[in-house]
RNA sequence: GCGCCUUUAGCUCAGCAGGAUAGAGCAACGGCCUUCUAAGCCGUCGGUCAGAGGUUCGAAUCCUCUAAGGCGCGCCA
């Protein structure tokens, strides 16, 4: 807990004490205290509206419950100033703030981990996100995912969740048969061989050089091969390629993963008929028509769901109910799964395998990225991973830039629908709100490289009082809050609030910058105060930003 | 037809599980660099929070209905 949540805490034990002081609400009444900070500086530095709440219990009018909770508050423990009852009965509090540059030397101290708490007491959460299919290239929509989930995982971590990042890799069924043969169309046509590609092939670019490549490096050794072995080795080549190439698109993306998990894995351990017993055991299951059914209706769903096909194969869900059932029994608390809105249809069914598997159905949380659409030179563009006419994450960043991209999709909530106008992202780059959190960071840095040039620095310094001007305790307040907006950001799973506390910051820094002057020779004493303030800030921004996976650079 | 998402300033979006006069950015207009980075700051203009009911001291926020737009409703993945 650092100085301003110890104040908090303190405030609220306080008025939970006045008002049982004054009779005002036995223990079991009493609601928990409310503190805000008014959007209005008139109305104090926390208010509460206690009083208003407690007009049923009281069967007083707010404005004489405020008084008598004031009454009876105990003044003297708080670095209260001023209490004052308003509008229909809050009651604000007016601090002393002093008590606030005791953060400094937290800050100072506390370096990358500032902002870290145990808010989430070390419970264990599986994020899988992205879960791209191996069979093209990641597109825009596959991006504002591996942002969100990358910093959604970013910020559990801070607020203290033992998170683990996954991928699953769809590396089995048909549509890696599809991309075999897709690939094997583009090396035959690489050697100039007429071949057509399969019915619902990948047409992406990136097969296209798979094919080139194939082409260049083998000549035409697979063309009079035996089709099945052929078959297979365009299989496992083309798999390798573009899992190597997901792979490398995200790490430049700054998108990590603690486990990359196969889907073919859970066939060769056993796992889907292991996970098909238990729910048969639950009695979830039934033979029709020569199929086998997940009895989801009873759970919830619409529909009765097919796990394995008149052919004798699994439809997609079966072995992703057996990599759920795994991840439960990893020991994971909450599951997290980011999904695109195309899938949200699946969300019953797959809460209802969850329920049927004998765990909770709560367990499971599926957070939805609503579609991206991309609009260029004034018209919306088609996207289709078939036609291979969709817009990368690599083309994205190439134009857009890496900071501001992953700023951008970070900036909204995942469930929103969002139009990206391209001509304007790359237009006017400048104007992109990442630069003015950059530029904050980067003015900082600039304020302590002359602090060093002129020999003056904060090192030693113990008493930060000189820390006093309006300016600067808004930025103090602004600075304190940053643990609790992880936490929030965390406890909601709304990464976006992040964006919205690094504007803030850099809002505050920047208007602080141009109203007082960190450097001065004739008042060193202050000068190595603001100096140790500055730093804190920057710290926080910094830290921040990687939350969100943007860079903090010291120049611009 | 059913389900999910969205609807807030001219445009793009915030709005912290119900609070005080609904906020930013862009766009428009007016100021601020002999001083640590003007990619900045300060100010002006701009709103029937899609609409209608309801819940209560109090609703952009919660509930119901309606409208508009998007996405889903496969023995595809």
């Amino acid at each position: 807990m650092n100085v301003v949540e110890q104040v908090q805490a303190k405030l609220k034990e306080e008025i939970k004490a006045a008002v049982l002081k004054a009779g005002l609400a036995t223990e079991e009444q009493l609601p928990d205290v409310i503190l805000e900070l008014p959007k209005d500086k008139a109305n104090g530095d926390y208010s509460t509206n206690m009083a208003m709440r407690l007009t049923k219990t009281a069967k007083k009018a707010p404005k004489m419950i405020a008084e008598e909770l004031i009454a009876n508050f105990n003044q003297s423990k708080a670095s209260i100033e001023k209490i004052e009852i308003a509008g229909p009965g809050f009651i604000n509090f007016y601090m002393n703030n002093s008590y606030l540059t005791e953060l400094i030397p937290v800050i100072l101290d506390a370096k990358d981990s500032y902002g870290a708490s145990d808010f989430g007491k070390g419970e264990k959460i599986q994020v899988e996100f992205v879960s791209a299919n191996p069979t093209g290239d990641l597109h825009l929509g596959h991006a504002r995912g591996a942002a969100v989930g990358d910093s959604l995982c970013n910020v559990l971590a801070k607020a203290g969740y033992d998170v683990s990042r996954e991928y699953y890799i769809n590396d089995a069924g048909n549509q890696i048969n599809n991309l075999a043969l897709s690939v094997e169309a583009r090396y035959f046509q690489a050697l100039g061989i007429d071949k057509e590609m399969p019915a619902d092939g990948y047409h992406g670019e990136d097969i296209i050089g798979i094919g080139k490549k194939l082409a260049e490096e083998f000549g035409d050794k697979y063309v009079n091969m035996d089709e099945q072995e052929r078959f297979d080795f365009f299989r496992e080549y083309g798999l390798k390629y573009e899992m190597a190439k997901l792979k490398q698109d995200l790490e430049n993306f700054r998108v990590g993963f603690d486990v990359w998990y196969s889907e073919t894995s859970l066939y060769q351990d056993g796992k889907i008929d292991a996970a098909l017993a238990v729910l048969k055991e639950n009695g979830h299951i039934y033979e029709q028509d020569g199929a086998t059914w997940f009895r989801s209706t009873e759970l919830g769903d619409d529909k009765d769901r097919v796990l394995i096909k008149q052919d004798g194969s699994y439809t997609y869900l079966t072995p992703d109910i057996a990599y759920h059932r795994n991840k439960l029994e990893r020991g994971f608390e909450t599951l997290i799964n980011i999904w695109g809105a195309d899938h949200h249809g699946y969300i019953p069914r797959m809460k209802a395998a969850i329920e049927a598997l004998g765990y909770n159905r709560e367990q499971l949380e599926v957070e939805i990225i609503q579609l991206v659409h991309l609009y260029k030179n004034g018209e919306k563009m088609k996207m289709s991973k078939r036609t291979g006419k969709a817009v990368t994450m690599r083309d994205l960043i190439d134009e857009v830039g890496l900071d501001a991209t992953r700023y951008f999709f970070a900036m909204r909530s995942a469930d929103t629908h969002m139009d990206f106008d391209l001509d304007l992202a790359v237009s006017q780059s400048n104007d992109n709100p990442v630069y003015y959190a950059q530029y904050a960071h980067a003015r900082i840095s600039s304020i302590l490289r002359s602090g060093a040039e002129q020999g003056i620095s904060f090192e030693g310094v113990t008493d930060f009082t000189a820390v006093s001007s309006e300016k600067e305790i808004e930025l103090l307040k602004k600075l304190g809050e940053f643990p609790q907006a992880i936490a929030e950001a965390a406890d909601k799973r709304m990464p976006h609030r992040i964006t919205n506390y690094i504007f803030d910051l850099a809002s505050t820094f920047h208007s602080f910058y141009n109203a007082e002057k960190v450097l001065d020779a004739d008042q060193l004493d202050r000068s190595k105060a603001r100096l140790a303030l500055v730093k804190s800030v920057q710290i926080t921004l910094k830290n921040a930003l990687a939350l969100i996976g943007v860079s903090a650079p010291e120049k611009m």
